[in-house]
DNA sequence: AATAATTAGTACAAAGATGCTACTAACCAA
DNA sequence: TTGGTTAGTAGCATCTTTGTACTAATTATT
């Protein structure tokens, strides 16, 4: 038999890996914490799971307080539950990634202490994070570069509108690797179409716009 | 900052899906539940999780309940929590899938409850199963198909030592295509070496032997 | 003892993807 | 008008994948 019968409850947590690709940098959301424990520290947006609401519900809930963002990218990550990674009580987090492009957030950044930070910065390990923050963000940039080149995650980054050079950089920066023009553009091609714009203004050739096809 | 607050306590259940290929066959362990809800149906080995195990160690134990194995090959799935996905209360449940050679589960085959049924007469219908559990086991066959081509699962679903053509049968069944000899060995080549034994007693050419590399 | 059946394993040509170089095109700045 | 800069394309070389065809080694059959 399958024994799913509830002996012990625990809390459940989400938190978000909310990244973007800005300066030519892949980044991520981080706030403040205001109350103990690991109070100052920074950490990412989580909130408590309610009765009431599904997973991905809640971690829509946990964008949307943090950068009032809806209907973005959102996938589930992976669900750490060491168990004294909340030296509170026992508490599981399901962890979730979203993606946007980094204009959506510009009203975000700054705002009362939610901050906009490179990953490396913050991989590298200068200043603490609250919890198991750090190795939930390590595990998600692995499993956001990993899947760059099978899905079309690098789509998010960008407009709606968007030149291929600037998804080539988006490719380029989460692969860690330059790419080649030709190659991309043979590669990507079948994945997009001309808008009949072109952007301008760039003291050099101007280049066309594309959208996503399909 | 980030509200890890507990405001609500939350069951957390722990699933495996326990796959293994036997007569070239994707298979997975079911076992029939003798009590509410969902009595004499089917469904995924599982626990609850204890307040002094992690995640993985309770998906360990579940494992070992039902077949006895230990230190099989075992990888967090993804955590399930609609909101009435269990009748009783509202459950978050954790699922990881296990992998394994066929032989090492012969003793459990038919054991108190316990079967070895193909996956596809699992997702075919027939007969239903407790709480989210097809649709856990197809979201698990998708990811397990999905990580053959990159990943050395297929290992796990052979003896130490194998032939090229067993090794082939378990990708090719897993792929669902066919796949060419020749081709087969340049890719695994370089993750394999001979053992120096063969495999004899077959009708045909002996085949060489051969066990995972490094 | 020969031969048929069957699968193991290898060789190699054809097609396609990727790596790489070099060129032309179109804008802005001076 | 010239130079700087990036957009975009052409095309060859090389590596990888696709696919066919063959030889090899065993057991089963006559």
């Amino acid at each position: 038999m399958t024994d799913n019968t509830p002996h012990q409850k625990i809390s459940v947590a989400i938190d978000v890996l909310i990244f973007t690709v800005e300066d030519d940098t892949l980044k991520i959301v981080l706030v403040k914490r205001n109350e103990k424990p690991f109070k100052d520290l920074y950490a990412l947006p989580g909130v408590a799971l309610r009765e009431s609401e599904t997973l991905e519900e809640a971690a829509e809930r946990s964008v949307g307080e943090r950068t009032g963002l809806k209907n973005i990218f959102l996938e589930q990550l992976y669900t750490f539950g060491a168990i004294d990674r909340d030296p509170r009580n026992r508490t599981v987090s399901v962890a979730y990634y979203a993606l946007t492009d980094p204009e959506k957030l510009i009203a975000v950044h700054n705002a009362d202490g939610v901050s906009l930070v490179p990953v490396n910065e913050v991989l590298a390990g200068i200043s603490p994070l609250a919890f198991d923050h750090r190795e939930m963000i390590d595990y998600g940039r692995k499993r956001l570069c990993g899947k760059v080149s099978y899905s079309g995650i690098a789509f998010e980054f960008v407009p709606e509108e968007f030149t291929l050079p600037q998804l080539q950089r988006v490719y380029e920066i989460l692969l860690g690797e330059k790419l080649y023009k030709a190659n991309f553009r043979k590669m990507i091609s079948p994945l997009v179409e001309e808008t009949g714009n072109m952007l301008t203004g760039q003291a050099h050739r101007p280049s066309k716009l594309y959208r996503r096809k399909g």
